[in-house]
RNA sequence: GCGCGCGUAGCUCAGUUGGAUAGAGCGUCGGCCUCCGGAGCCGAAGGUCGUGGGUUCGAGUCCCGCCGCGCGCACCA
């Protein structure tokens, strides 16, 4: 048992003593303040008003009950409004470098998810044209999410879902239509709502050498087949090159071509929850907390996306994902409560809160102090190619990782490019390179180190016993940082992580200390690294050796 | 107008699910350079947490009003 346990456990049973009412759930924390001491609660005055007493006595009362001695506990002391402040024995607090040691590329996984399957859905752009920024926030956050869910416990299926069918198809065709006629020697005429995009032209000159014949005349649904096939495979080159795969590609247009769609209509008919007005399909969205009910489908007998949507999402039910979460632009918000109700009218048993949202807001891209709007290819918006061509697909990941998703995220790319410790990703890969360098300056076989044998006591210089409580502290993290669907508490984690690594790298020695030091600090860099690397991994980030 | 999100140091942002004297990086100012990588290191200044109320022993965090910014408000997705 740990000493946090041991100090839990003996929290509740003193508490249990001085007639604390069930249940007793005490939270330890670290103190603001290290100087405080190594663990924190706030127990004595969550207990005040049940036992009708000041604080600070019942953390007295409680300190008197409790047994620490054999728990490595060397300290109690009561501060501020009523706080218990424990303080470790450094020794034992230096043994947390042996676990991280020998859990190696396991340190930081738990189990709460069981095994159980969760399904979680990202990026899901359009096929009319090549991914922009704001897909690479998505492509980011949900392969994280999806790293994060699996360090948990889950078995993930990340999964792409194609909206290949419907207008903005429709206009893609007719877009790649008009450069064929202005190919064929007529005038460019791009229709209302269609695609402006150098990538447009692109795909139309490839029609035209591969159909010579009939370029002039082509016939739309081949135009639309060719169109769609080359913007899922530019988006899949894109996803490759920021190193996102994904189990499944679920394609909207199969929805409609297996008659699930029609299923879904027969059912929410059959429940009662449609009415046709003014010409089309209604559904009483408004009965599961929509503001008003939405068209299912329009007057032209065509469906509305939200109906395919809540299909898909009856797929995902039924092929066993009892858990789905989806990743989505912030302002495809609306869809959220559609789709829920969708779902709800269905009456299929789905939980309320089914599927579940990680919505993320804009990204604004910075250079030289100016906000950059347009790439050459697409036009109208910023690629992903662009931003992994100039500054690297690792430094994309961790900007769009290090903020909350539901800030919005101005990249900036002059910092991005920095080779320096101004620059974030820089900063924490450059720790873990330090720590190897470390090794291989020595001529240690960093992979092969082991902490057994090796005293780990003398790590009790405050940099160190910092750098090894944040070490410890990763689990939690992880768990954390899994459970609230937050990758950006890694990339907060790392960076004060390798900041800790760095204190202490300036102002202490491995190489050439006396053994019984080398040796011990030798096991702190290599738990360091390994720490670095293990949260680096879940962020999808590669970790340089030497940089 | 309605809905969602955001508002924390000059700038970019954290803040462990309600706890102690609100933190980090950059920038500014002042010191350091024979080192396992100086592509750095140490220190200091810098705050009415948008604002006004409320709940609480305790609020950046929860509730209500207001202000500002973003997004959405289709028989588009």
């Amino acid at each position: 048992m740990s000493s946090e346990d041991r100090i839990r456990a003996e929290l509740v049973a003193a508490a249990r003593e001085l007639g604390a009412p069930d249940p007793i759930e005490p939270t330890l924390t670290r103190p603001s303040d290290p100087s405080f001491g190594d663990w924190s609660t706030n127990l004595a005055m969550t207990l005040a008003r049940p036992l009708k007493k000041r604080p600070a006595e019942i953390a007295g009362l409680l300190r008197d009950r409790m047994k620490l001695s054999d728990a490595g506990v060397e300290s109690v002391e009561i501060a501020g409004p009523g706080f218990m402040n424990f303080r470790l024995d450094p020794a034992l607090i230096a043994e947390g470098v042996r676990e991280v040691i020998s859990s190696n590329e396991s340190f930081g996984k738990s189990d709460a998810g069981h095994g159980e399957p969760v399904n979680v859905e990202f990026v899901s752009a359009n096929p009319t044209g090549p991914l922009h920024v704001g897909h690479g926030r998505q492509a980011a956050l949900g392969d994280a999410i999806s790293t994060l869910l699996e360090w948990t416990g889950w078995k993930v299926s990340r999964e792409f879902y194609y909206n290949d069918a419907g207008v903005q198809i429709e206009n893609l065709a007719r877009s790649v239509k008009a450069r064929l006629d202005a190919i064929a020697g007529g005038e460019v005429s791009i229709p209302e709502g269609g695609y402006h995009g150098e990538y447009i032209r692109e795909i139309a000159e490839r029609y035209a050498a591969m159909h010579p014949a009939d370029a002039k005349s082509a016939d739309m649904n081949s135009i639309r087949e060719f169109a769609v096939a080359e913007l899922r495979k530019e988006q899949d080159l894109d996803l490759q090159a920021f190193g996102v795969k994904f189990d499944t590609y679920y394609l909207e247009s199969s929805l409609y071509t297996d008659g699930r769609v029609e299923q879904v209509v027969q059912k929410l008919n059959a429940n009662d929850m449609t009415y046709e007005s003014d010409g089309a399909l209604w559904l009483k969205t408004s009965q599961f907390g929509d503001d008003k009910d939405r068209v299912m489908r329009k007057s032209d007998g065509t469906y509305t996306y939200f109906l395919p949507d809540v299909a898909y999402h009856v797929t995902k039910w039924e092929r066993g994902f009892h858990r789905a979460i989806d990743v989505q632009g912030a302002d495809h918000h609306s869809t959220v409560t559609r789709v829920r109700a969708g779902l709800q009218a269905l009456d299929i048993g789905v939980s309320k809160q089914y599927p579940e949202y990680v919505l993320h807001q804009m990204v604004t891209v910075m250079k030289s102090g100016e906000e950059v709007k347009i790439s050459k290819r697409a036009g109208s918006y910023v690629t992903v190619r662009d931003l992994i061509n100039e500054v690297g697909g690792d430094a994309v990941r961790f900007f769009f990782l290090m903020r909350k998703s539901d800030s919005q995220l101005v990249f900036d790319i002059d910092v991005a490019l920095k080779q320096s410790e101004e620059n974030p990703v820089y900063y924490v890969q450059m720790a873990h390179a330090r720590m190897c360098g470390i090794f291989r300056v020595g001529g240690i076989d960093r992979e092969s180190f082991s902490a057994e044998g090796i005293d780990l006591s003398v790590l009790r210089e405050p940099e160190e016993q910092e750098l090894i409580k944040a070490l410890a502290d990763f689990p939690d993290v992880v768990a954390g940082a899994a459970e609230a669907l937050e990758p950006h508490r890694i990339a907060t984690y790392l960076s004060e992580t390798a900041r800790l690594a760095h204190l202490w790298y300036h102002k202490h020695h491995v190489l050439g200390e006396p053994e019984e030091i080398m040796n011990a600090r030798l096991a702190l860099a290599r738990a360091s690294q390994i720490v670095i690397r293990n949260g680096l991994h879940i962020l999808g980030i590669s970790t340089p050796e030497r940089m």
